[in-house]
DNA sequence: GCTTACCTGCCA
DNA sequence: TGGCAGGTAAGC
């Protein structure tokens, strides 16, 4: 499931593939995928032919391309890319080695495999030739184009671009907890006067962005602070501690992250070397807390899974 | 501020 | 075959 550090890891490896690029074409093989984009998936397809990407910009889980027009003119709209629960984007063609041949030999040492573009949606060509397939199981992301607001802070909008610009269906999501401009007392402050849950807090984008139901489970253990916890109870000091714990959870997995795709594959699968290894609560129900040995619960909360240690993080309610 | 819809594949 | 996975946004 894409968060903060996975969509990090695809900004960092599309971007030298398409940055400078003009888009060639734009096929929609599933109009669900476009479901967003206000004017339909053949309004797209002319929006987007021919316009050059300026840069590519991430906040929280939104990752958008800035476009240009051919002489270097900001078009002031922006393409959305979301990937949801299942969504990847993929690079092919071009310097990208991923062809019928290679596929074959890598199925033919390592037994049958799933068509790596079964679930393709969206696929853009770049004048070079460069193919870049969005490829989503579930379809809850998609892509779509937004006009550009301007950051009501005036500091730049996302990692990957230097301006306030940003698109005005991510205007209403904070800054995520990489962001150099995050304010942390603030984003404690709108923690702590609220009484809904701490966690179902942490997962709202507004507050602060990037924060998914894996990071806000390691988060919550790593604090030491339970699920349920009423925001309104949890001290000043240990809202940031966990608003840093979190945020070094997410700088660790985009560390293992980064490493785990060369520069011809945009890999985005955040179970990727990562998640088979460091994580301490989410998805460890049964086994033994890694600070106290106390078997990890898992509990149904507000429609999902919430991962925790009943000895380490005690109901403060 | 909570619930529901959107989605598909996998697993018990 | 029903439950589960869950990010987002609309609806109540």
């Amino acid at each position: 499931m894409p968060e903060l550090p996975e969509v990090e890891v695809v900004r960092r490896g599309l971007a030298p593939h398409v940055i400078g690029r003009t888009i060639a074409e734009v096929e929609v093989l599933e109009p669900r995928a476009a479901r967003r984009h206000a004017g339909g998936p053949a309004d797209l397809v002319d929006q987007l032919r021919g316009v050059r990407v300026a840069a590519l910009v991430r906040r929280g889980k939104f990752l958008w391309w800035r476009l240009e027009d051919a002489g270097g003119e900001d078009l002031g709209v922006a393409l959305m890319t979301h990937l949801g629960m299942s969504g990847q984007l993929r690079v092919r063609g071009a310097d990208a080695q991923s062809d019928a041949a290679s596929s074959d030999a890598v199925a033919a040492s390592s037994g049958p495999r799933p068509d790596p573009l079964r679930h393709r949606r969206i696929t853009l060509r770049l004048d070079d030739g460069t193919l870049v397939d969005f490829i989503d199981q579930r379809i809850f992301g998609g892509l779509w184009t937004s006009p550009l607001v301007t950051a009501s802070d005036g500091q730049a909008a996302g990692m990957g671009g230097d301006d306030a610009l940003l698109p005005a269906d991510a205007a209403h999501i904070g800054r995520d907890l990489l962001d150099p401009a995050i304010d942390l007392e603030a984003v404690a402050a709108r923690i702590r006067a609220r009484s809904a849950s701490v966690k179902s807090l942490l997962l709202n984008q507004e507050i602060a962005s990037g924060i998914g139901n894996i990071y806000a489970d390691e988060g919550l253990w790593e604090a030491r602070v339970r699920y349920d916890t009423p925001g309104s109870r949890v001290s000043r000091a240990r809202t940031l501690a966990l608003l840093e714990a979190t945020a070094a959870v997410m700088r660790r997995a985009l560390e293992v992250g980064g490493t785990s795709f060369d520069a011809l594959y945009v890999n985005v699968d955040g179970r990727s070397g990562y998640f088979a290894r460091s994580l301490s609560a989410y998805g460890r129900e049964g086994e033994p807390c890694p600070r106290c040995g106390t078997a990890i619960r898992r509990v149904s909360f507000m429609n999902r899974s919430s991962h925790f240690c009943p000895a380490c993080q005690r109901k403060r309610s």
